[in-house]
DNA sequence: CCCTGAGATCACGCCGGCGTAACTACCGCG
DNA sequence: CGCGGTAGTTACGCCGGCGTGATCTCAGGG
């Protein structure tokens, strides 16, 4: 899936809101409150374009998935945080585990035992699996969708 | 220690800031917004005093925690319900699990693997066994003020 | 009875998060 | 160039949660 995308590409803001279930005044907000800056490229006034990488995509999932949970935006941030610290992560194998100030990649069930086990407070606990699979299907359905829209096109130029 | 409480007795509201460590305002707060309504005796006015029980501090503790891990007030009367719904329980030896709407107390790490496991979203998980104990250490030492304070009446009355 | 301490209540306002509508600016096409 | 579509920006206000200070009321003691 990143393979096939380049540098150029990315996501649009109205994209990612579709991909990740939010309104465009909360990626706006985030985006201007630091919580998630695109990483592509940042919006440069009014009528320009903000563009997200694959993984700035993915951290807004797991933040929706926080906010979804009751989780504040200022704890999403931790989040945030120990994701863009594991960017080469093999992330569909492992749990996002929030603790106290701390944050972790579990990649194991005993890690995630060991984890609670050793605990004071509440965890939030993130499988990240299910938000790489959910991400992956939203994006071939708008990549489906655009090159429904593409082709069409192209036809039309070989006739 | 709850076997050593009668019906009369329970927890005044600055007893609970205390024991729990929020301010008035938070219990007064929760309790006008039916978060937590004291189970022994509500407020009849100014000047009243509210009445908590040892399964209402539990669970005043347990929303405590949730709040310092991020998580919203609606989120944590999901767990206060949940507490609710097991008032006889050996919750030391338990994990409240927050999952979408459901609310399950686990008594195993096995239960913990195998929910955790089958989910979408993201998990609030609270430990009981640091709740209890750190509760009921804050008991000892309330309940040791008190009793300082009245010993030292009754010897003065022996001599 | 009066006073004091303790607990509850009231009132105002702050802050975070964001809904909603209107406005501005950019980009691409004819 | 003009126009329309699209995306970003601005502005106002709502709501939840609660800090802070002032006020009210109850209960007990002198």
């Amino acid at each position: 899936m990143q393979e096939s995308m380049t540098i150029t590409d990315g996501f649009s803001g109205p994209q990612v809101c579709a991909l990740v279930g939010i309104t465009y005044r909360q990626l706006d907000y985030w985006a201007r409150t630091g919580l998630l800056v695109p990483t592509i490229a940042v919006a440069k006034g009014s009528g320009s374009k903000r563009r997200y990488s694959y993984h700035d995509v993915l951290e807004l999932k797991v933040i929706k998935n926080l906010l979804d949970a009751g989780v504040s935006l200022q704890r999403a941030r931790q989040a945030v945080e120990c994701l863009r610290a594991n960017l080469g992560a093999d992330l569909a194998a492992a749990s996002l585990i929030l603790s106290g100030s701390d944050s972790v990649l579990a990649t194991s069930n005993g890690e995630i035992v060991d984890l609670l086990a050793g605990g004071q407070g509440v965890f939030n606990v993130v499988p990240m699996a299910g938000v790489v699979s959910e991400l992956e299907e939203g994006i071939v359905a708008i990549r489906t969708e655009s090159a429904d829209v593409v082709p069409a096109r192209r036809i039309a130029r070989s006739a």
